[in-house]
DNA sequence: ATCATTTCTTAAACTACATTAAGTTTTTTC
DNA sequence: GAAAAAACTTAATGTAGTTTAAGAAATGAT
């Protein structure tokens, strides 16, 4: 069980047989099914979950009822809402699988003892946010940099293989424009 | 010296006058005047800056050559170019005072070793970076949830003495919009 | 296999915001 | 404290992307 994980964490910090016994309680696998949710708006963010296998996007819907996609998560990522996990406060997202997904999820109940019992986590959760870090400044600039057309184009020439795996309204809305827009630039060429 | 630094670190973990001692010869004051950069594109990012006095930006040049604000910073906070800063790669972004700043630095030569002789750093900076984190989530789905004028006038609102802290030009690019754009709404009522 | 649902496309009308350019006010510098 | 530089304003014109609405295609359920 959380082998996947284990691998991960082996990838940044000095990591045994002892530490992973020490962990494998505090970790929890489970299954979502496509359109499937781990955490809906108004409810409480119970964990942080790092996906094993499949897709997870976390969005929230704006005022005039659309979906905005945040973020997208693929295997071996962490997702969760910060702010309503660590503070146990209403979340105002959804996390939501994108396809038949499998994830490992760490309460929040038990998240401060894991980190006293396995001091050496701090470690890895700090390079951890810092990746993630990096990837927000990357995205920012990503929204600012280009018209949306271009946003398309480059994020397509990118990420073929991902453009595929998920539908052309979810990645409408990462992209910061409409589903028919979409459509548009597509039909171009 | 870095007493702003120490107090800062106490809010978060458990810290004595020994941890001080060895944490001092790590970091470095420096003063930045209105204007003054702390890092240019094409350089590289040589280190973690911490805020005791100030605000700095983070931005980047467009493709047009307008000026996008990614970030600010006040007293309290850290900011870097990540990718730049741990991989000493040349940075894309500027990061400039926009008012007389006094700031710590932590330089990347020496940060490994800080983390080797301060293990309980390891803990603050992934707090730190969870704060961050916080506020990509915030900032993205702020930029998502409403039009140019809402945004302006929602941050108005929420943080009316910044808003006086810093030129319009920037806080226009902050907020993803023109300084003309701003001009306009700000002429409306 | 068939029906229902979800996703994608097309096209016309619309609008929020950008661009350009000139003038005004404020801040900095010596 | 005068001159230069930086920041802000105004207004006309332009356009990238939205909205609306209806139909087509793909996917999923039984």
């Amino acid at each position: 069980m959380g082998s996947a994980i284990f691998q991960h964490i082996k990838k940044f910090i000095d990591w045994g047989v002892d530490d992973q016994e020490i962990l494998t309680p505090f970790l929890q696998p489970l299954s979502v099914k496509k359109k499937g949710f781990l955490l809906e708006q108004g409810q409480i963010c119970r964990a942080n979950y790092f996906v094993v296998k499949g897709c997870l996007r976390l969005y929230f819907i704006d005022i005039k009822g659309a979906e905005q996609t945040i973020q997208f998560v693929i295997e071996n990522w962490w997702i969760t809402d910060l702010t309503s996990f660590l503070f146990q406060e209403q979340s105002e997202f959804y996390i939501q699988a994108a396809e038949a997904t499998e994830v490992i999820a760490i309460e929040n109940h038990r998240y401060d003892e894991m980190f006293q019992k396995l001091p050496k986590l701090e470690r890895y959760f700090r390079l951890i946010l810092q990746k993630n870090h990096q990837a927000s400044q990357r995205r920012i600039k990503f929204l600012y940099s280009q018209t949306a057309e271009e946003r398309y184009r480059n994020f397509n020439h990118l990420f073929p293989e991902f453009v595929q795996r998920v539908p052309q309204y979810m990645l409408a809305s990462y992209l910061g424009f409409t589903p028919e827009f979409l459509s548009k630039i597509r039909a171009k060429k």
